[in-house]
Parts: C-alpha cells; sequence; structure tokens
RNA sequence: GAGCCGUUAGCUCAGGCGGUAGAGCAUCGGACUUUUAAUCCGAGGGUCGUGGGUUCGAGUCCCACACGGCUCACCA
C-alpha cells in the first residue's frame, strides 16, 4: 500500500484539481480564500507566547484569571455551535482551549471555526478552569501560524502502518507522543555518558568520518569520492585508530560519539549507519574498561530509569556491579560442550558440530573462529540476558587487542551483553608496532583469501605507535542498541529516527 | 539471499464457497454557548500496491514485480 499512500508527499497537485483528495481540496480551498483576504498564515514570523503546556499547568494556580498565549497543533475539536472547545499540542503537552462567539465576534469566531485538525495556531485569554476543572485559555485573540494541508492519522487508534512511521517519522511522533519518550530518553542516555566521562576528566574529541582508510573494527565500508583532491575516501566503521592516535599525542583520556557506516544488511539489530560511543583511557587495561561500562551503563540506567534495575522484554535485569564475568571459550563449553581451545582446525570443528547435532546450519565454508561465533550466537547469547563481560577472545579474531599474558592465544578482550544483547566491544589496546604490523599481515591474508571485512594495513597508524602509544584500554559501546535495550524497544528502528529504507519507485 | 505474512477511504480496520466494497474516526451540510474518543441528524469519499493470467464475472483464485513486517541466513 504504501507506495501510493506513503508515496505522495511530492506531488503538488498544481492544476489537477480533480485528483486532489476531498479534504486536502478543502484545505486548500480555505488557504487560497485566507491568502486572497491578506491573512496568509505562511507570513506569520512567530508568536508571543507566554506558557507552555507544561508551564500552564505547573503555574495554573497563579494563572487563573490572567491572560495567557499558548502555541501548537490543533488535534481535537468539540464544537457546540456558538462555542468550540480545541486541544492545542505543543511539545510539552495539550492545553485547552475555548472559542466562543461571544468573545470573538462574527468574524473571528468564524474564522476558528474554519480551523481545521493539524493547523498551527497561537490563542491568547484569560485562564480559567471548566466546571469539570480543566484548565483552559478562553480565546480572546488566535493567529494561524501554518495551514496543514493534508489530514494527519486519526487521533484515537494513532499510526501503525510501520512503512509510515519510519517513512513519515513526523506523522509517527504526532500520532504517537510516546515514540518521542524514546528519543527523549536516547537523547538523556547520551547526556549521562557525556555527562559521566567529562566529570572523570575525558576530553571530548572529534576524529575523520572521511577517511583515506578504513579500519577499527571488522566491516565493509562505505565508498565515496573527493573531487578536488580525485581520491577516493571511506566512510569511517569505526574512530578507533584515530583515537589511539590521540592517546600517543599525550591525551590520556579521550572519547567520541559520532556515526558508523557499514555497508552491511538491515535487520531488527543493524542500520547501516548507527551512534557509537568509543573511550580510551591511558594507564589502564580491559579490567578497567570493565568498570567504566559497570560505569556508563549504571549512569544511563539511573538517568532513565532512576534505578538499576529495568525491564527489557520481560526480564527483569539489574546492572548493579560487578557484573558476571566468563571467558568465551567456557561459555561456549558449557553451553554446547564444544571445546574449541582443544579444536584444531576448521574440519575438527565441523564434525564436533556434527556429532552433536549442533543447529548452527551450513559451517561448510566457515573458519574455525566463525564456527566458534556461530555457537556462541545460536547457544550462548540469548542466554546472556543478565549483564555479562565475555572475556578472552582469540588473538585471532582481535587483530588490535594486546594479548594476556598467561595465554598468548587469547587476548585481554571482551564484550559486554544486556538482554541477550551485545552492545560493545573493548580491549587492552595492542601497543607494540612490530606486533601490530604482523597483526595486519596475517588480516591481510585473510582479505587475499577472501575475507571482505578482515582490516586492512594501515602503515600510518604502525607509525604512530612507533612513536610510542601508553598502555590503554579502550571501549566501544553502541548507543543505538542500548538505547533499544534500556527503552525496552523490541526493534533498532524504533530507536533512530529515520532508519533507512527501500526509496519507493514511482 | 530464503521462507512466511501484509498492502482495501486521510487514519485504524472488516470483507466464507469468486457475483461488482463496508464500519469507526476524519471530511462535508445541519442542530447544539463548559466539552474532552462531546452528542444528535444527514451526505460525500475507493485504479482494493502494480502488471499479467484464469473466469461470463476477481478485493477474493494463479503468476510476476514493488514496498514493508517477522523469522532465518549474512553481519558486530
Amino acid at each position: 500500500m504504501g507506495v501510493r499512500r506513503a508515496g505522495r508527499p511530492s506531488s503538488p497537485y498544481r492544476g489537477e484539481a480533480m485528483e486532489i483528495p476531498d479534504q486536502e481540496r478543502v484545505r486548500r480551498e480555505k488557504l487560497e480564500r485566507l491568502r486572497a483576504a491578506g491573512r496568509d498564515p505562511f507570513l506569520q514570523h512567530g508568536y508571543p507566547r507566554t506558557h507552555s503546556a507544561r508551564e500552564l499547568e505547573k503555574h495554573a494556580e497563579a494563572l487563573l484569571g490572567q491572560q495567557a498565549a499558548v502555541c501548537g497543533r490543533l488535534q481535537a475539536r468539540r464544537g457546540h455551535g456558538k462555542a468550540i472547545f480545541a486541544d492545542l499540542v505543543d511539545e510539552s503537552g495539550r492545553i485547552q482551549v475555548y472559542a466562543r462567539l461571544d468573545d470573538l465576534g462574527e468574524e473571528q469566531f468564524a474564522a476558528f471555526d474554519d480551523l481545521d485538525l493539524g493547523d498551527i495556531i497561537g490563542a491568547r485569554g484569560e485562564v480559567f478552569r471548566t466546571r469539570t476543572g480543566e484548565l483552559t485559555v478562553r480565546v480572546s485573540e488566535f493567529a494561524l501560524l501554518a495551514k496543514a494541508l493534508r489530514p494527519l492519522p486519526e487521533k484515537f487508534h494513532g499510526l501503525h502502518d510501520p512503512e509510515i512511521r519510519y517513512r513519515q517519522r513526523y506523522l509517527d511522533l504526532i500520532a504517537q507522543p510516546q515514540v518521542r519518550e524514546v528519543f527523549r530518553a536516547r537523547a538523556a542516555l547520551i547526556q549521562a555518558f557525556r555527562s559521566y566521562l567529562c566529570e572523570r576528566g575525558f576530553l571530548e574529541v572529534e576524529t575523520p568520518i572521511l577517511q583515506p582508510l578504513y579500519g577499527g573494527a571488522a566491516a565493509r565500508p562505505f565508498t565515496t569520492h573527493h573531487n578536488a583532491l580525485d581520491m577516493n575516501l571511506y566512510l569511517r566503521i569505526a574512530p578507533e585508530l584515530y583515537l589511539k592516535r590521540l592517546l600517543v599525542g599525550g591525551f590520556e583520556r579521550v572519547f567520541e560519539i559520532g556515526r558508523m557506516f557499514r555497508n552491511e544488511g538491515i535487520d531488527t539489530r543493524h542500520n547501516p549507519e548507527f551512534t557509537m560511543i568509543e573511550v580510551y583511557q591511558a594507564y589502564t587495561d580491559a579490567n578497567g574498561m570493565m568498570e567504566l561500562v559497570e560505569g556508563l551503563v549504571g549512569a544511563a540506567c539511573q538517568a532513565l530509569h532512576g534505578s538499576l534495575k529495568f525491564t527489557y522484554r520481560g526480564n527483569q535485569i539489574d546492572v548493579t556491579p560487578p557484573w558476571r564475568r566468563v571467558p568465551l571459550l567456557e561459555a561456549i563449553r558449557a553451553a554446547s560442550g564444544l571445546d574449541f581451545a582443544t579444536i584444531p582446525d576448521a574440519a575438527t570443528a565441523r564434525q564436533a558440530v556434527a556429532e552433536r547435532n549442533l543447529d548452527i546450519g551450513n559451517t561448510a565454508a566457515l573458519g574455525l573462529w566463525e564456527i566458534a561465533d556461530k555457537v556462541f550466537d545460536r547457544y550462548v547469547q540469548p542466554a546472556l540476558v543478565q549483564p555479562t563481560f565475555v572475556t578472552d577472545y582469540p588473538v585471532a579474531i582481535s587483530p588490535l587487542a594486546k594479548r594476556k599474558p598467561d595465554n598468548p592465544e587469547l587476548t585481554a578482550r571482551f564484550e559486554p551483553f544486556l538482554g541477550g544483547e551485545e552492545i560493545g566491544n573493548a580491549f587492552s589496546e595492542l601497543n607494540d608496532p612490530d606486533e601490530q604490523r604482523a597483526r595486519f599481515e596475517q588480516q591481510v591474508r585473510a582479505r587475499q583469501e577472501g575475507d571482505l571485512e578482515a582490516h586492512p594495513m594501515d602503515e600510518d597508524y604502525i607509525t604512530a605507535l612507533e612513536y610510542g602509544m601508553p598502555p590503554a584500554g579502550g571501549l566501544g559501546l553502541g548507543i543505538d542498541r542500548l538505547t533499544m535495550v534500556l527503552t525496552d524497544q523490541p526493534n533498532l528502528r524504533e530507536v533512530i529516527l529515520f532508519p533507512l529504507l527501500r526509496p519507493l519507485s514511482e
């Protein structure tokens, strides 16, 4: 249905009066009459508002009998012949206004009666309470500030069509006020992160989004082109390598909040552009990052819920530290019986998977750690509802992480899980330039063998490491996923204002 | 990429076995000067996602396509 119904935002209907839907034709005609009478609403430049809905309610007792000027969108109307009740909705809430023929006179009352649902108006008058006790502005003067030429979604059932909700998010926000709360929560979460870090001496920085060479994660990039320099550039898949250059430069605590771009599929947990926070702290390590995650998520949870407990998908979740810690291979072994510490290669792993009838699809084309990853996704991750750090990732899939002193096959890396969702990635940063080069070379070989997401060689980064980077812990958290979990939304699209959709074909 | 489901009035939704499309809100006209999903009376509004096919006849059955949703796959 969307093709026609939602696909009309660009059609102006010029000279096609016969094709304009009924309700829009009526509104257009009203606008033409206003313009002809020299009262074009779109010539208004503002309105001297004195109170928002919330302010009006807050100062209700002092305002009774006083004048107030309010603004908002006309979202409901109850006519009574020579009087009209209407609901104005502004960002803070709803305001009832009451227009009477006696107060406005014939002409102004007729003009008020001519308003359509969706119109944006300003109104001024005396504040009073109706006999049912509702705070109301008795209109003595009003102005149409913008004409709504299209009818709004229906007031009672709201807007359900997910396609229109995402394509025309403004309609979603108008029709479903609770959707605004999700995005307020998102902003509060980011604010909580920012405050938490700034209070602890972290510096917020901005590093390039357009990068001559991408890196810092395993993902395929978007490519673009700079005309003047005639060079290809990549949209960043992660800010990691730039932030660590800042550690080399002498900043000891830095963070960046920003958009990342990964050229991958779209589903309930992935959007091609998403928001991540990355934090780097010198002279600490993965353990320090675990405490930081506990602190950050705790601060966000407090900001959103006033508590360290919340509900996601029907599960009570408690983020009180310390969070459970479990090594990756141990978690896999406990859940599946497979011990990847003793499995030498992919063929052995495939055989073990088959023997145990593990349901992870076709493993024929997968490498050893890809098989481990699948077993983890299928048998471990869904159970990680309470906050958990999965630790000790194999060095083969952690090209930027420092090895564990007691087991060089593993790294001091962890991923935090919450509500069964992976919400980030962190480790002790590899700062040995020679080993970093060897790791990159290994990635380059993987790329040559067909791994499109292997990390490219970054000589410039290695040069930076050669000047000396202090030992450090680094952390990335997915803002979208965290918001999804902390606001108990079922889908990443619910926390992204304008998720990517296919364009409508004409 | 695969499977399943969806697409009917501005919005939310009904439409057995194929017989020419309905409701509520919204809109238009009328009544009503403290209502609040206001109420009451009356009316208009549809290329049933697009294109083919089967049929005397298709919203309904079949095929293809588009967009979306869910699940899986891919992927942090």
